[in-house]
DNA sequence: GAAAAATACGAGCATTTGCTCGTGTTTGTC
DNA sequence: GACAAACACGAGCAAATGCTCGTATTTTTC
């Protein structure tokens, strides 16, 4: 089998171009329309060149979802601490939101592979896991705030968040920013609304 | 120009066949990667019988998209009468839900249409059609329940809702049926608790 | 500085896919 | 039954697209 070359300082440059690249084509036209000849064009480079480190396009989005998934966990890994869970629910919410919605505005792409629907299977796995890596945040969250909720109940909350969550990405970063705080407030409403019957702390009355 | 055909009998009958088939093939590998060849395949007829009857393959999209709006409507007002707007919140959401969930079983495409983010260009026009027709049904409801509420606001609420129907729709129709109500049960409470601040009857307490 | 490894090029292949067109058949009209 | 309109076929075109491969250059290693 082929093993993979030892990279040099340029090769990862230009992987990081390359995966720049596809950001951008994947956000402008949707993964399925993207070619790969267009992701090299906008690297500056020939389709030769591209295909020296990604096997195939799945590959391009396989990294872009790696780099997304890094950037979510240290944008959460900034804005959480433990104290978070006993802050009042609609501020929690807040400060969970908010680090996902600015790493979704500073990356394009982000959504074409985080909440599209239409991509081949391969491509499943990836985008899975990035919605896996939200979901499984939420539930610890959640399990932190309500210590005796059951697992069941706590992991089916998470996943349900993060597709509300999902849901209303879209249009919260395709809005006129002048409009994007009313609707970030509409999420933080729907989602205080969904989980507050259950993880509504008790000193709140 | 050419003028549209007198469609006969025969013609009117493979016209439904070949939007038969594309729901078929849109909801098995989504729109963007449905080939016409197949869909033609699949209805027992060449490609070229196909394009007697649609100039392109967007154009089997709307009509897909226009029998389904057709559709929804039909369910929605069997199931929508007036006496509903004084039902528990719980109950009336539940009774809305049901038959948007019922022509998502019986029509597998439609989730292809209604909620796949990567479509053509053309595309979004019957979607958003689709989507606005139910986020107009929801405003209507919305007003009729609460009378005071300022038609911004009703707009915006019914908007979401809709939003969180359709990312939650997906999971619904795609788990074994066996979970489908508990999925179903959470959706409800997603939207109750979202609606309720602004919906709830007073009468509660 | 020479051999090896990594990087780079870009014309073009193999395949797919939406769609056409020449031709033949069925249905409706008078 | 004759003439036209609608229906049907299916081989195959033109364009797009993921990807390859022979060749050439740069970087690393010794």
């Amino acid at each position: 089998m082929p093993e993979e070359p030892r990279r040099q300082a340029r090769g990862q440059r230009r992987m990081e171009q390359l995966t720049d690249a596809a950001a951008v084509v994947f956000a402008e036209v949707g993964y399925a329309k993207a070619t790969t000849n267009a992701i090299a064009k906008l690297a500056g480079v020939s389709p030769g060149t591209l295909y020296q480190f990604f096997p195939n396009k799945e590959a391009l989005a396989e990294a872009l979802a790696d780099r997304y998934r890094a950037e979510l966990k240290a944008a959460h890994e900034k804005a959480f601490d433990l104290s978070m869970v006993e802050l009042p629910l609609p501020e929690m919410v807040d400060r969970m939101i908010r680090p996902m919605v600015d790493v979704n505005l500073a990356n394009p792409g982000f959504k074409a592979l985080f909440s599209s629907g239409d991509l081949p299977d391969r491509l499943t796995a990836p985008t899975r896991a990035l919605q896996q890596a939200v979901t499984g945040r939420v539930a610890e969250v959640l399990a932190a705030r309500v210590p005796g909720l059951p697992a069941e109940q706590r992991d089916t909350a998470a996943a349900v968040a993060t597709q509300i969550f999902a849901a209303l990405l879209g249009t919260i970063v395709s809005v006129p920013a002048a409009d994007r705080e009313r609707w970030i407030t509409e999420l933080n409403r729907a989602l205080v609304g969904y989980l507050s019957p259950l993880a509504d702390v008790p000193t709140n009355g």
